[in-house]
RNA sequence: CGGGGCGUAGCUCAGCUUGGUAGAGCGCUCGCUUUGGGAGCGAGAAGUCGCAGGUUCGAAUCCUGUCGCCCCGACCA
């Protein structure tokens, strides 16, 4: 059936929604997709479900090529599961909690893993039912902080989640590349550019994560990548840590009067100033900067720890939550500073031969650990832990030492990758799908095993793999529009065609409708502006608002027998015969 | 949770400083005209000015409180 803009429930605005920023929001509001329903929330008129559908369908046929069946779990979820696995309370205000009318707590599921791995113990006891690869399209909730965006951060969102069920590490390997292998598809069939980035697996577990993330500036991931090949999250960069250097021969470590320098910058003035070195001037590289931050545990403990890096380097706090997990990291606070006299704000240092300050072993106690450049037989400039002093030529390995290396200081653009491939560059991304094995975690947790081959009960081991299915379509969005509105790829456009009749001549409402359809039994989904009354401006707007990448214009050419396919993307337009219309769209057609 | 902004018709907004009968454009309804780039004329329907209290003869406007929304940051498997 032709649909009819005279009687489809559309309706677009002349006017941006004053609460939407970014332009995939503006427009899918403005052209009719969606409109908010709550902070994050949002209703799907029938031609954004189109969209959505046809990337679920895309999803669906390449999870079906790689093996996996799809199910439907509730979005409502009882209490009990999340209580066994922890994450009733490791989800924190993020989960969207309720009640039934006996008082039970329930939640609204903001992924599934509980669930699925619950269903497959239910079923499942033999080593012979594995592998398998379930998944599911559903809404998901998560009450975040900010939902922002539109569709990009919501509170409900609709996601493909695919989990694997292997019982071995081999098998879960393999899983996992099925599923890696149907995202490259699935993105490519979406026409999303991708990055895959090493992921750091965080508080979830597991060994292997990876995610995939569209280049876009209105991302939220900060990732860098080489021109070689290397990629990943910055939570998950490691640094090139340089060789250690000879210590004899180094000059003693020399306490200096440097007063007034409670920052980097007023310390290598003065160091400039007082005690130039030969050669090159000091910078605040030849410092060694000493950060206090303040670590809060699951337990509820509060421990500051010490992080002694150059000082051109700043302390990337979402990194240090990695090297510090599952603790949450803070700067300190002035009260915690308060509790250790021994810190002199602005002149923290090791301590020197005369005797150690930080760490486990100096007389502050407070752990103290080093960024990895600071190898042993490495000097540096750093406080005396004396209101306006700083030593001169501390030497790491043999004037201070530390309680361990961590990452923690701030990836910068042209810093070496790990894998030897050249320097990075820094770029922003929109995560549009994970992949990540959990390992046993959640099998473990809640007791799925199987017999293997010799009878003995194992743990089953799983990943899981996620798409965000309306972020993807916002992301599209995004990077397919132009001033004017929309412009769907073919393969995920809401419809195939869209015919519009201009004019007030029945002559040409006929022929409109007969190019309608005409597209209709060649298989096209074609939407058909048939609107009695409303002038061509508006038409036109409204055809490149929505974003129908293939428009056929039937008006003042009908007498002559002539119609015009209007190209979205590129604006052409050409006059064909009205008899070609089909054959010509056809030989356009891209899938 | 910190910072900033905003709540007035379906939408986008003016009016608030300086209190005095609720406004515009778009959209919607009816009539006539118009029809290749968001038409014209005429007639209409439509609002608890976020909510509650207060000041005042009188509050969209001033005061207090409160709720909500948007943006930036923190947060974000």
């Amino acid at each position: 059936m032709v649909t009819r803009l005279s009687n489809y429930f559309l309706r677009t605005l002349r006017e941006d929604p004053s609460d939407a920023e970014v332009t995939s929001h503006r427009l899918l509001v403005r052209a009719g997709y969606i409109r908010r329903q709550a902070p994050g929330v949002f209703a799907w008129l029938p031609i954004g479900l189109r969209v959505k559908n046809k990337i679920e369908q895309i999803i669906r046929e390449e999870m079906a090529a790689a093996g996996a069946h799809e199910v439907h779990f509730p979005a409502l979820l009882p209490r009990e599961p999340y209580e066994i696995t922890n994450r009733w309370t490791e989800y924190g205000d993020a989960l969207f909690r309720l009640h039934d009318r006996k008082g039970a707590d329930y939640l609204l599921a903001p992924t599934h893993e509980e669930a699925f791995t619950l269903l497959v113990k239910d079923l499942y006891g033999s080593y012979k039912d594995l592998p398998l690869s379930i998944f599911q399209i559903q809404d998901k909730y998560r009450d975040e902080a900010r939902p922002r965006a539109g569709l990009l951060r919501g509170r409900e969102f609709t996601m493909k989640d695919a989990y694997s069920f292997d019982y071995t590490d081999a098998g879960l390997d393999a899983s996992y590349q099925a599923q890696r292998d149907a995202y490259e598809r699935i993105f490519q069939r979406l026409g999303l550019e991708y990055v895959i980035v090493k992921a750091d697996a965080g508080a979830m577990g597991g060994s292997r994560s990876e995610e995939f993330l569209h280049p876009t500036p209105v991302g939220e991931d900060t990732f860098v990548r080489s021109d070689h090949g290397y990629a990943a999250n910055v939570e998950a960069f490691t640094t090139v840590v340089p060789e250690a250097l000879p210590i004899e021969g180094l000059p003693e470590a020399v306490v200096r009067d440097t007063p007034d320098t409670p920052t980097i910058q007023t310390l290598v003035d003065v160091a400039n100033a007082q005690a130039p070195r030969d050669g090159e001037p000091w910078t605040a590289a030849d410092t060694l900067k000493n950060v206090v931050l303040a670590l809060t545990h699951l337990d509820g403990t509060r421990e500051l720890v010490i992080v002694g890096l150059p000082g051109d380097r700043d302390v990337d706090l979402k990194r240090a939550e990695v090297a510090f997990a599952p603790a949450e990291v803070e700067a300190a606070t002035a009260e915690d500073f308060a509790k250790h006299p021994g810190l002199v704000k602005g002149y923290i240092g090791p301590g020197d031969q005369r005797g150690l300050v930080l760490g486990e072993n100096g007389s502050t106690g407070i752990r103290y650990v080093l960024d990895p450049r600071v190898v042993d037989g490495t000097s540096w400039i750093t406080g005396a832990n004396v209101e306006g002093k700083h030593v001169f030529g501390l030497v790491a390995g043999r004037d201070f030492t530390a309680d361990g290396v961590v990452e923690t200081a701030a990836v910068r653009e042209g810093d070496e990758a790990p894998d030897g491939s050249g320097p990075v560059h820094l770029a922003r991304g929109m995560e549009i799908g994970h992949v990540f094995q959990l390992g046993r975690k959640y099998a473990e947790a809640l007791g799925l095993k199987v017999l293997d081959e010799n009878g003995k009960l194992v743990t089953v081991t799983m990943g899981s793999y996620g798409i965000g299915v309306t972020r993807a379509l916002a992301i599209i969005a995004e990077g397919n529009n132009d001033e004017k509105g929309l412009i769907w790829p073919e393969n995920v456009a809401p419809f195939d065609a869209y015919v519009i009749a201009t004019g007030r001549d029945q002559a040409v409402f006929e022929a409109a409708d007969g190019v309608a359809q005409a597209l209709e039994g060649a298989g096209y989904d074609v939407l058909y502006d048939n609107r009695p009354k409303v002038s061509p401006g508006v038409k036109f707007g409204d055809a490149e608002l929505i974003g129908v990448p293939k428009i056929v214009i039937v008006g003042r050419g009908v007498a002559d027998g002539v119609v015009e396919l209007w190209d979205r993307r590129s604006g052409e337009r050409t006059e064909v015969p009205i008899a070609e219309v089909v054959e010509r769209l056809q030989a356009q057609r891209t899938i």
